[in-house]
DNA sequence: CTGACTTTGTGAATTAATGCACTAAGCCCT
DNA sequence: AGGGCTTAGTGCATTAATTCACAAAGTCAG
């Protein structure tokens, strides 16, 4: 099997190459046409050698004694990471995380639009929210037929979160972004994101605490940015 | 210096104490007494040996031969995470998620009351949302002297993300939860959290493309829970 | 009181991620 | 045309995290 094989890049330097384009986006955005490690490194807040080495996952893109080119990084890290298109969003559970969610703009300039929104509250069913009428969570086979929904968005109460995926994923959907406070039981085909807002204050507390404990005499850590994956089928 | 020197506990086990808490009030609410680390690591989605070791970073705390005791356990994880006592949460930024975090309950019910919420908008400032009415920036100082603030929210833009980074660190806060989606620049005895939800979809969507381009044959990576910390002083 | 059984706690091996430090490669100036 | 300067790319050492696998310590039944 000689076939174009797709390169194996690290959970970790996955998860940094949307923090990198971001940056590069901006840096476009003031028309600078080149970076180097070094500068991309110091506005992202990680070691240089790791921006290069993060970066030649996808390729030698880069230059010798000149640096990288801003305009084809940007497209080089949008292709590996599959924004060559966007990807239709479904958001479970019409709460207030779920409208504000449904509204957001950063999900539309990413890529991602918003198509549905749906709950199982007979009241909340039919409200309208920016231009998407709340849907009801039985019909979500349909809408994701319909709207060629791809990824699905949980913020319903904890007790409603499994059944929430359970429905996703019987409507086809492999890709759940979790907000509730509970582990969901997924298949292995199905990736998982877990984000607790809750979970986040609770380890700012314990730092917080430590600093207190000790007598904030101390300096920090810096680790670097962003997740593992909660949870990932490929 | 022989004190009583606090246990160096790994980042990645403190990321994952919050889910094993979530976990045990679960099962002290269903009233089980007491739980063996092969019944949490399933629960939680990760191996037993994990459990055993992240739980024995808070001391020797299990029974051989029978396992730990929930409220118990409870406690002593709270006791480390720094939960046994309020922390007060101030949000900068009234935009859509800004309220909603605002409202959302996740926060109170975990320890974390959200005591004002502020924005450099005028058609903003004066506005009520839930028992709270949005504050001035201008006033953060006093808001966070006056109602003895820990933690900040930031949900505004990411261009005014790091003027808001600034203003409440020059108020006195040390633990930062940063919504918007650019890298803070801060003093290394400043803890902040970086929760950036486009680039979980980001991260979504690579797995998904790759779903694609393979053919979905693929099985999964199991990857456990939680993050690193986006940049953590102590 | 003894022996079978369970489950913790932890050294040691393994794997993953990071960061150093050097080589290779291209630019630019004289 | 050549030498100095800059910066990407990467092999290797280090550090962090995970997992294995087993001894230690307890329970329980008879």
């Amino acid at each position: 099997m000689t076939q174009l094989q797709r390169r194996k890049i690290p959970d970790a330097a996955i998860a940094r190459l949307p923090i990198y384009l971001q940056i590069l986006n901006n840096l476009a955005a003031t028309n600078v046409l080149r970076f180097s490690s070094d500068e991309l490194a110091a506005l992202a807040g990680v070691n240089a050698a790791k921006v290069r080495k993060d970066l030649s996952y996808l390729g030698s893109y880069g230059t010798r004694g000149v640096g990288y080119e801003v305009t084809y990084l940007i497209y080089q890290i949008k292709r590996e990471l599959g924004l060559m298109r966007e990807w239709n969003v479904v958001v479970v559970g019409a709460g207030n995380l779920g409208c504000a969610l449904a509204k957001f703009d950063g999900f539309l300039s990413r890529g991602f639009p918003v198509v549905g929104i749906v709950d199982n509250d007979p009241k909340k069913i039919g409200r309208t929210t920016s231009s998407l009428t709340v849907g009801d969570v039985a019909d979500l086979k349909n809408i994701v037929r319909d709207e060629k929904v791809n990824i699905g968005v949980i913020t319903t109460s904890s007790a409603a979160a499994q059944s929430a995926a359970d429905a996703l994923i019987e409507a086809g959907i492999t890709s759940i972004l979790n907000f509730a406070p509970v582990v969901l039981s997924t298949p292995s085909s199905v990736s998982v994101r877990h984000v607790d807002l809750g979970v986040e204050l609770q380890i700012l507390s314990y730092y917080e605490q430590m600093r207190i404990e000790t007598g904030i005499k101390s300096a920090g850590i810096k680790s670097d940015i962003s997740p593992e994956l909660s949870k990932v089928g490929v």
